[in-house]
DNA sequence: CAAAAAAAAGACTTCTCAGTCCTTTAATAA
DNA sequence: TTATTAAAGGACTGAGAAGTCTTTTTTTTG
């Protein structure tokens, strides 16, 4: 479905979102760590990311990745492009290259549709848009690996981990 | 979406039950060159169709693979996962492995409705109702590859090719 | 300025999927 | 019963994705 570069993708970009900004900036280690990515390969991504412009980095002590505020407003479809290349998800889709709606085939009637709207839910959500699904659902990124909610009662989200 | 396998499977399958019976079978031969799919290659993933009881084989002169009656109700989702192992699908969809509706990722939601019904449509669709949708569509499956209409004129299968 | 901290860069390994080829087994037919 | 035909089985290769490690560059701060 998604390549697993960009599941990391994703989550890592969610979890910068949710726990740093400009001041606040959060590491690569930090983030493998939350999200059980390989530290070294999580890098690689984030570089990706980072000339993308969809996430900011910055070098030395003090340093890491944050989102600014734009950030904040590109679709998710964004981060896979990112890493995956442009048109990942649409080539992958079918698997043949003649299948059309003029040519389809049987496959074709049941995936397209699929494809198509998860194309377009992917293209409108923002990751400010996801991240305040999680809210709602008072969700942490790094919290669905494990399983266990956080209780969101604690204020400050610099105090988690 | 689906691995390159699948689709040779699910496109093999279909071509078989057009093309051949218990009297009249095909080879992994002409089903490799009417579907362009490399032909050892195709030859394994046959076999473990064949191991699968998706469809039939029949060694020595004569042999080669064909459905029988029963082989026609299996769904398109068996053969996926004959091939692909099972839960190909249900666990690539998010590549979180503890996402689930009461640990939701964002994701997940706008995936998950989708990736639902391709599941149970793949799941509902048996190979014979394929079969049925290719014949209104006035299609045959390998010719979905150069994307040339034949007419349905001709009224023996066996005359094809 | 020097030391430390962190990302950037790049070389390298490993694993899986896809594809190729060769040998063996089983079935048919002359 | 022997030759032929086709699948079954297994060894091997190649490409790309995923993962690891080391060195370099940039930035901060004492």
């Amino acid at each position: 479905m998604l390549s697993r570069t960009s599941q990391y993708a994703l989550r890592s970009v969610l979890f910068i979102a949710e726990n740093s900004h400009a001041r606040r900036k959060v590491g690569v280690g930090e983030v493998a760590k939350a999200l059980e990515i390989p530290k070294y390969y999580l890098a690689k991504i984030l570089r990706r990311l980072a000339v993308g412009k969809l996430i900011r980095s910055s070098k030395g002590p003090g340093g890491g990745y944050y989102l600014n505020s734009e950030d904040f407003d590109h679709p998710l479809i964004a981060i896979i492009e990112s890493v995956d290349g442009p048109d990942s998800l649409k080539k992958c889709a079918l698997g043949l290259n003649t299948c059309s709606s003029e040519h389809p085939c049987p496959i074709h009637f049941y995936i397209g549709p699929f494809r198509d709207s998860l194309l377009q839910s992917l293209s409108e959500i923002t990751v400010g848009d996801a991240l305040e699904q999680l809210k709602q659902e008072h969700v942490f990124i790094d919290n669905l690996l494990t399983g266990d909610e956080k209780k969101k009662s604690n204020s400050d989200p610099d105090e988690r981990n």
